[in-house]
DNA sequence: CTAAGTGCAAAATGTTTGCATACTT
DNA sequence: AAGTATGCAAACATTTTGCACTTAG
């Protein structure tokens, strides 16, 4: 686990800010550079990106690599403590780059399964289905 | 979809077949290139690359994008029609990285789960499931 | 005062592209 | 002959790193 004492710094702070107002929606680490640039108060792309990285591991932020080639995707997921309880699985349209959160309970089932028969912990925070949404699959067929 | 015709050259023929003897495990674009070369056989990595893009559009390869800034992971899938039947997940260990195959009915569920009440049609080959083997899982608590 | 964070510019990486040449059909 | 594929090198985009400097505890 990587979990250094952490300074409170003037640019985690904004940062942090920033973050938690896209609650629900995805960035990339690019949109955090651009969005303080046009604030006129930029901040360093190294310091984002390892900024980015402790909160991840921190759980505070989520990361999605939904394709080689396209950059991560980041998720505020909050600052208290997510101890296994909270969930939410995403649902990737391949086509149109949709995200759908998935909170249902069906999907806990598995989790379970993957434990029990596969002895395997599933991240459900870095677990991403892809496939197709509503949309797009009528118009694909 | 994308389906142009293709040629059969001598390049697409020896990865081919390359391919194959990889059956079961994962290779990325540069292991390709690495074994060839190594043959004293190289290929051009823009034919590689070429390639196994086609490959995965034509369903013979899968690829995996495990995490960015990791080379994306190329699996054999076969050259007869895959048309829905054979389904295979991939369940990744963030730990170790070690990738399991998953082919049992119970995933099969959340499939259409998801179909019934999400709209969504999961890509059985392109969706991996992070978490931690049961080994690694051990050895973090 | 010490450890950690910042920011810049320079690597590093993986993947794609332009283009002239060679090969398939 | 027409349409693809190849391969090289250059281009790209994202992310990481080295290093001198600043800041928090």
């Amino acid at each position: 686990m990587t979990m250094k004492p952490k300074y409170k710094t003037k640019q985690r702070e904004v940062l942090l800010s920033y973050l938690k107002s896209t609650t629900g929606s995805h960035i990339t680490a690019g949109d955090v550079c651009d969005y303080f640039k046009e604030q006129g108060t930029p901040i360093g792309q190294a310091t984002v990106y390892r900024q980015l990285e402790s909160l991840v591991d921190e759980g505070i932020m989520n990361k999605y690599n939904i394709d080689s080639n396209t950059p991560a995707c980041f998720e505020y997921m909050g600052e208290e403590v997510h101890q296994g309880e909270a969930f939410c699985f995403h649902a990737k349209c391949g086509e149109c780059g949709k995200l759908i959160h998935l909170h249902c309970e069906e999907i806990l089932k598995i989790k379970n399964h993957l434990l029990k028969d596969h002895g395997f912990v599933l991240d459900d925070r870095r677990t991403v289905f892809y496939g197709l949404c509503e949309d797009c699959a009528k118009s694909a067929e």
